[in-house]
DNA sequence: CTTATATCAGGTACACTGATATTC
DNA sequence: CGAATATCAGTGAACCTGATATAA
């Protein structure tokens, strides 16, 4: 039987150490494996998934848009987002609009109960949040919040 | 019509500044999930998801474990883990054997063609590791690495 | 005709809960 | 007995590919 914190970081004793390359991939894997665990708990109960969080997140920032643009967003197909976004419509929190102009589009918008389930969940998210960058410096913080947007621009 | 990089980091406009709380954790997510997206692509004509090549790596690094101590380690439930050990075994890359002395414990270990195909598969994901770290410095890459290890072990 | 949007159909891996049999 | 292991059954969200209809 193994505890966790047993055998943590994995350092892969029979390889020789690999001091530079392919272990922080495996620790970025972990540590939002762990994040997204978090947050998928603190958002169980408001049966809310990561997901269907992070696109009422990114309706709310950039509100009007179509499943398209969020699948693109997102780097999801079409037809994934076209799930989530259903799911989210079924629960109410988000409906749909014909385009002004554009026959086919379907612009999304957050409904009332879905700026308030929002805000919920974001109140209980970025508490998680905050306990991340708790022990951080400053510059640290500036130096990973560089790197880690670096990352989602390429 | 978006275009991604039209809006990226999502500074969330209407909301006033958050500098500090909240960003953090979405960037991770935003991160984790491209290097994901990057993971999942290198390895599909392999017919190898993320999480199996994380079975796989971590039974790589400590063999002779069951499945119990896998599910601890990577924070899933026993039958969550059951059922990615049972595809891993379909395609022959691990097998069970029974425990030693504990009538009950099945022991995993890779097989031969198992760590063949992990062997191919960490070329690619290394390689994708290596392109993450190259902008970085030294001891921008220790304090991003610490960070993460520190949020893996908590 | 080509491109973009939306959606239907089908499939799979992954994650959960709940229940059960077995072993220590 | 309780605790740990393994596994059955069922559910669901999330991802994919492929095909189709419609609109610009």
């Amino acid at each position: 039987m193994i505890k966790p914190n047993e055998l943590e970081p994995l350092p892969e004793p029979g390889q020789g150490k690999r001091g530079k390359d392919g272990y922080l991939g495996y620790l970025l894997r972990q540590a939002a494996s762990i994040y997204r665990n978090r947050v998928d708990h603190a958002l169980r109960d408001l049966s809310l998934t990561q997901p269907q969080f992070s696109v009422m997140t990114m309706l709310n920032a950039y509100p009007g848009h179509s499943s398209a643009d969020l699948a693109r967003l997102a780097l999801l197909t079409p037809q994934t987002m076209s799930v989530i976004v259903s799911n989210l419509i079924k629960q109410q929190y988000i409906v749909r609009h014909a385009h002004p102009v554009h026959g086919r589009i379907q612009v999304l918008q957050l409904t009332e109960s879905g700026q308030q389930m929002l805000s919920t969940a974001k109140q209980r998210v970025y508490a998680i949040d905050n306990e991340m960058t708790r022990s951080l410096s400053e510059t640290d913080e500036a130096i990973i919040k560089n790197w880690l947007s670096q990352m989602a621009r390429s």
